[in-house]
DNA sequence: GCCGTCACTGTTAGCGTTAACAACATTGGT
DNA sequence: ACCAATGTTGTTAACGCTAACAGTGACGGC
């Protein structure tokens, strides 16, 4: 194994010019001859050369990977996000290195920070939904240019968010146009920055129509939790319309009020969060709201990179609208 | 930006040692004075040094990072390997570069393993559950350490599956166990490895009990399609049991049965594949094929270390068995 | 006391690339 | 024909690290 594939200088003899030239060549320098670069392109491809990233990222000082530290990539929002970065970056030629971390407290995290920068990539990208996460970040060292999503907004880290108020709000607005009296809500864990903004938004939407928000009941993103409050939710009568935090809550809700015999939407409306493909094959079908993942990573990647070209740390901040996807599981209150 | 850290030589500076002798320290050498160990280790720490990784890479030839090539890291198969590769590799001291890819046709898979090479990952791992993934793989350098995870496995290379035969035989037996004539199956796309050994599983054990199988139903994986399956399957009086490919297609089948009336389990028996996390929340709860993603992960890397350490190539092969996980979607045939 | 052996540490030479500069043609204006 | 400007190419020196080898003491056997 490990033949040493042929370095620069090989092409570079069998083209007969130096081992500089086709560097030039490789990173596109204006002032090659245009038969000179035919020739080393040439012996690139009889050769099979491949330039050695590790001797570039030596000399450059900085690699063409960028690292993302997420906690639970299993879970779909992380999941789309990462894939959604990995192909903008790829678009952009950087790679990515994903360093996932089982809990989000500022050990792991730094860590996995630790473990990025001494790969000496170009950036960092944290998708740190949580309240501890934030700790960790504050004592980072300062000249690697980082992102964070989905991170605490009172922070002055770049940070590029989907707007979770907003889409709160409108998944409540939703169910109150459709004349329901109050929204019930079933919400994520409590120090998931996503969940915080979400219960704003519910209770924003609640208020603004004078409307004092019914007690919350606390899930933790799993469908288990959500089949629990859902139990809860169905014996009550009163309760007709419910907002949960996402998708998979959702599911679990509508497990709960199914068997208690309460229909949806006839009985009860549902509104989820996150728009998961399955989503629309949810008995029934649900309505919810669709954050644009790829708008993130976007998003994301550009700030990152403007960090990376210009060097200013600058602490900006982007946020994302998330749309409201309208299907079978809302409709008006009985009578 | 960029204020370069410390280098090795600094640390030797301050420590009062050459920069070798941090060297020695940093890789765990033997013989090192205890007390020049403890200096070291000080002027590291006072100084934040952290190894360069590319340096390291250029000298030795290798890096500490493993590429992964995957398709659609979104769906909850490949999301849950990937997760559970870079925690193992992570605990190996390995980083792990994605580089998802589009389609599986071979020109991109190329692509991502050239990205890969040029980055001198230690090894590559391919999830590669597609016929066309298979050609690309033969025309690679052969001296990278390579493992393809649910592959052709009727291609010499290092392979890890999970066993599909073995997982759908399960689901179909466990269904003919519970006193049905014959199951039918919604099957994955048919150039899916994992389709194939789906769809094998089934009809093996179908004709292993002296069944005719019925007519195929391809699906796509989606619920969407699963949807559309179980709007034939509901029409047919005949069909008590439907084992599907995957969770999600389980899913839409039934919703469809729900929709046209048909109870699950009382009318039919629906079993699925994946085990995703909120199967268990499915109406109603949904029996179901858990593959050991853990399993498939640790067997994959061990295949790769070994390929990394020893240099040799060995056309090594790993089947990782599923269990069946029973809930409430199956029962007798009704009558 | 001499010398081999061992434990420890330093010195040197690369790994493959890019950046900086030097060198050489070529061009066009005078 | 000369000079400056420009385009093209080559030469050299890093980048930060490890491997190989070369010291330097200390110790023990003779």
């Amino acid at each position: 194994m490990a033949v040493h594939g042929p370095a620069m200088t090989d092409v570079a003899r069998l083209a007969g010019v130096s081992h500089q030239t086709v560097s030039r060549v490789l990173n596109g320098h204006p002032n090659v001859r245009e038969q000179t670069r035919l020739r080393v392109r040439a012996a690139i491809a009889e050769l099979g050369y491949r330039p050695n990233g590790a001797a570039r990222a030596l000399v450059t000082g900085r690699s063409q990977v960028i690292g993302v530290v997420a906690q639970n990539t299993t879970l779909y929002g992380p999941a789309s996000l990462l894939a959604a970065l990995e192909q903008t970056a790829a678009a952009e030629g950087f790679a990515v290195s994903v360093g996932s971390v089982r809990d989000l407290d500022h050990r792991s995290i730094s860590a996995a920070v630790e473990r990025h920068l001494s790969h000496r990539v170009a950036g960092i990208v944290v998708i740190a939904p949580v309240e501890s996460a934030g700790e960790a970040l504050e004592r980072l060292p300062k000249d690697v240019p980082l992102v964070t999503v989905d991170g605490d907004p009172s922070r002055p880290v770049p940070l590029v968010t989907v707007d979770q108020v907003a889409g709160a709000r409108a998944a409540t607005q939703h169910l109150l146009d459709a004349g329901h009296r109050t929204v019930w809500h079933v919400s994520g864990p409590s120090d998931w920055f996503d969940s915080v903004g979400r219960i704003d938004g519910w209770r924003e939407a609640l208020v603004a129509a004078g409307i004092d928000p019914p007690p919350l009941m606390h899930g933790d993103w799993s469908a288990a939790s959500g089949y629990r409050c859902g139990q809860m939710l169905a014996r009550m009568p009163e309760v007709t319309a419910v907002f949960t935090a996402n998708d998979h809550l959702a599911l679990g809700v509508l497990r709960a009020l199914h068997e208690f015999g309460r229909r949806v939407p006839a009985d009860i409306s549902v509104v989820g969060f996150d728009d998961v493909p399955e989503a629309a094959y949810f008995i029934p079908p649900l309505t919810t709201v669709r954050p644009d993942f790829d708008a993130v990573a976007r998003a994301s990647l550009q700030l990152l990179l403007t960090q990376i070209e210009s060097g200013t740390g600058g602490a900006l901040r982007q946020t994302v609208a998330p749309t409201l996807v309208a299907r079978d599981s809302v409709a008006p209150p009985p009578n």
